[in-house]
Order: C-alpha cells, then structure tokens, then sequence
DNA sequence: TTTCCTGCAAAAGCTTTGCAAGTAC
DNA sequence: GTACTTGCAAAGCTTTTGCAGGAAA
C-alpha cells in the first residue's frame, strides 16, 4: 500500500535493507492483498515466483518489516491458527466479521472514524500514559443478527 | 471486573458454567488483573491457590469465557510470546507500552474516546460490512520520545 | 445419576534460531 | 571484500486434544 512496484527498492534502502527478490515478492504481495494473509498464506503467493523459497525467511523479513514500521501484526479471532499481516501501517479501521477473518474498513469510513477521535483527548492520553502515542487502530466485532457473541475479540 | 467474589458463581449461572474451584480462582485472578496477564501467568497465580492446577484447565476456562463473553483476547506485541486476556469486555482503549506490555488506558479517557466516535459513522460502517457491529476497542501504541516504532502494533 | 470438568500426557502448530553457503552493496 | 540474507533443519513455545477419573448439579 504504502509503495508500488520498482518504489520498493527505495521504501528498503531508506530502512537500511537490502533489497532481495524475497523481500522484494513478500512486500508486494503484502501490499496487494486485500486481506490479512497469514505468514503461510503470504508464504505461498511469495513461492508462486521464487520456489525454493524458504518459511524461516518469510518470518524473518516479517519480522524485520515490522521493525522498520512497514508492516504491522494485527489482531486475530481465536482459533484462528497463527498471526495475520498488514502492510497498511497507517490509522484504519478493522473488522472481525462472523467467520473469523478480519477485514479493513473502506477508507472513506476509516478515515472519518479516526478522525472524530478529539486530538485533544490522545493527547491527554499521551500525558497520562506518559508516552508519545503513534499508531491507532479501531477494531470492532462484526457478528450476524442474533448471533450470541463468541468473546473471542481478538 | 464485571463481577466479585461470590457473584462468580451467579456470572457462571447465567452462562450455564459450572463453577469449579478453578474456574472460579481464574475468573478473580483475571478481574483482579489490572494488567493483562497471559495464560502463563494466570495459571501462576491460580495455582498458588490450587496447587495441582493444569495448565490445560487454564486454557480450556479461558476459551470457554471468551465462549460466554467473560473474557476478550487482546493484541500483542510482536515477541511477546503467547496471548493476553482481558476481564473487562466493555468497550475500552488499549495502549500498547514500549516495553512490551499493554494496559488499559484510564476508565474516564478511555469512555471519552468511545463516546467521541459518532454511532452514525458506525451504523454506517455496519451497512457498508453487512454485520451488526458489538465490541469496540481502540488500541494506541506508545513509544518514548524519538524513539523508533518497531512496527509490532500488534 | 448424569453431565460436565479436570489433570495428565502427548500431539499439533506457529515461530525462532544456529549455521554454512550465497548475495547485495 | 564485508556485512547482511537465505535455506535448512532442529529446537522452542504456546495451545489443543484424548481419555480416565472426579466433581457439580
């Protein structure tokens, strides 16, 4: 999301990484995906093009992306085997829907969502917590008409 | 947080749960938590109580709370090894620490910043996503002054 | 008495790590 | 050439599962 196609290269050497063909397919197609792959999912596009491709290397660029705020971890259902991923690093909006897949809310929505948040009170938040606050996300819990809630947030 | 003491056993009741001993020490232990302990820790501190505990008990409870509402996983910092749980299944804002751990932010701000997002914009999101939408939370992550985010929201 | 819950132990699944070989810069 | 990455395989952890005995209602 954040960069395209040959831009990928400059979005690495500003973190100071090296721009591999395993990066450089895991990120596009972190970029591209609509959904939240999990490290396998994202694993199997990434083996399409490179397939000797190894799962460790895909944990680790992970890792390393998210270090360097390219990526983030976001939460996940219970049962829900392992993590999801999602190369959308700024404010937006999840939801959990019914069959424990976690989708991003449209971009207009998300938008006015994290912006009717007052300014003033994350900032008094800041004060109190005693921290500089970044990153903000919204989740919220879809379930179907009637449905008894399964708890299971994240 | 939701109930004490000997509400337990009505909280239960009302959930068709029996209540067992260690049920009942692990429900306390995690609304007594003003952290958010992971399954390890609560299994510590249950069995400072109830010696032979298993830590599968405390895993089969905690998924049968999250089950009935009881109980909510929460996000995680990347490298913070298994999940957090979470008594207080209101709507409620997270910060996430820079050393790794998560609180909840205070009762007042943390209803402030509910309350500011307007129920129409939710109601509008719940059209677009085609679900009722329940359970809200906010999740801040917090860093010292210049320090730089390791990306792990979540 | 019936049904549900616990404890144990083993299994399953996700993620990390060590190291030698290979690659980016 | 140097420092960083990869792939492989093994280890490490967290979480789940099967089952027999035990407890709640």
């Amino acid at each position: 999301m954040a960069c395209e196609g040959k831009d990928i290269r400059a979005v690495f050497g500003r973190c100071g990484l090296r721009c591999t063909r395993q990066r450089e397919m895991l990120y596009r197609a972190l970029a591209e995906s609509r959904s939240h792959p999990t490290a396998e999912e994202l694993f199997e596009i990434v083996r399409e093009r490179i397939p000797g491709v190894s799962l460790a290397t895909i944990y680790n660029a992970l890792h390393v992306f998210s270090e360097h705020g390219l990526c983030r971890r976001i939460p996940v259902a219970w049962g829900n085997r392992g993590c999801r991923f999602d190369a959308n690093v700024f404010d937006h909006v999840h939801v959990s829907l019914p069959d424990g897949s976690t989708r991003d809310a449209p971009q207009d929505l998300s938008e006015r969502i994290i912006q009717s948040i007052p300014r003033q009170l994350v900032a008094e938040l800041a004060e109190v917590m005693g921290v500089e606050l970044s990153k903000m996300s919204v989740h919220f819990e879809g379930r179907r008409d009637g449905e008894f809630s399964d708890g299971a947030f994240q």
